[in-house]
DNA sequence: ATGATGTCCTGGGCGC
DNA sequence: TGCGCCCAGGACATCA
């Protein structure tokens, strides 16, 4: 499910509901997500106030009043809903619930287990084993084009791979790496360091604005992923190539279909015509 | 050291 | 209706 702008989503959408909310319990349903889940989170949270919300690449935190933070990321599957704690229900594939002061709680459904929990000392959190290696914010200056030429100078791997590559930037998946590369005319496979400045440069624009229009579309519902409030994004139904193999481009005069191809294992949307 | 491949896990959709 | 197969938005470990 969920990238960057679904990350976000989640971000804006929970943290009207707990800031400056107490956590009073957590329950874990399944000892292991990708990691074991620890058996002392709850004595690292409970009793103490959420301080801070935000996303770092796909991970949400919670910073905690007593120099704790909650590092969830959502996998595959992950979806969090904010729910009243009147009765103590799980839903299916609920994970993990955290409850909070004034009857709210938080309900981590996780069909596949791909997620993961972790409390880790704000102080830590940098160079934590999560964070220490992840890439700046496509949406920060950081990443700009001498930094991206710089990466792809000495590469011939495909450019998709490049910008799904944690490592060199965040937050980007298999949807929004087909779509920025469609909106950037650049075809997926096109090996990096034939990539010109001026490319690159038209890249970075294209990945910020497919994620900003997507996050202001409350992200993509795609199979399982809704807002915290159960609501469907709506970027789903912008999407010019993700999940169109078949169709017509959508480009004015265009007529060829979308093609889909493999790409490191992951499936690869593209029109043959506009992406060169 | 880098890039390609396998793996964790479950469910939905399809063809037979 | 049921079974088996393939596919799925992520990210690590492992191997060449």
């Amino acid at each position: 499910m969920p990238e960057l702008p679904e990350v976000q989503t989640v971000v804006d959408g929970i943290k009207p509901n707990i800031l400056r909310r107490k956590v009073i319990n957590f329950k874990a349903y399944t000892n292991k997500l990708r990691y074991p889940i620890s058996r002392s989170i709850s004595e690292k949270i409970v009793g103490n106030y959420v301080k801070n919300i935000y996303r770092r690449a796909k991970y949400i935190i919670l910073d905690l009043n007593n120099s704790q933070s909650i590092v969830v990321h959502l996998g595959m599957s992950g979806r969090i809903i904010v729910l009243k704690a009147d009765k103590d229900k799980k839903l299916k594939h609920t994970q993990f619930i955290i409850q909070f002061s004034k009857d709210i709680e938080l309900q981590y459904i996780d069909p596949r287990k791909f997620g993961l929990i972790k409390v880790i000392p704000s102080n830590l959190l940098q160079e934590s084993k999560l964070f220490v290696h992840l890439g700046p914010e496509p949406l920060s200056r950081l990443f700009n084009k001498s930094y991206l030429k710089k990466i792809c100078n000495n590469k011939n791997t495909p450019i998709k791979s490049i910008i799904m590559n944690q490592k060199y930037v965040v937050g980007i998946g298999n949807i929004y790496a087909s779509e920025s590369l469609f909106l950037a005319k650049i075809t997926p496979i096109k090996v990096c360091n034939k990539l010109t400045i001026k490319e690159l440069s038209l890249l970075i624009t294209s990945i910020r604005k497919v994620l900003r229009k997507s996050i202001q579309s409350g992200g993509s519902s795609i199979s399982d992923y809704a807002m915290v409030n159960g609501k469907l994004g709506n970027y789903q139904n912008e999407l010019e190539v993700y999940g169109r193999e078949g169709s017509i481009c959508r480009e004015k005069s265009c007529q060829s279909k979308i093609l889909r191809i493999v790409i490191a294992q992951r499936s690869t949307f593209y029109c043959p015509v506009c992406q060169k």
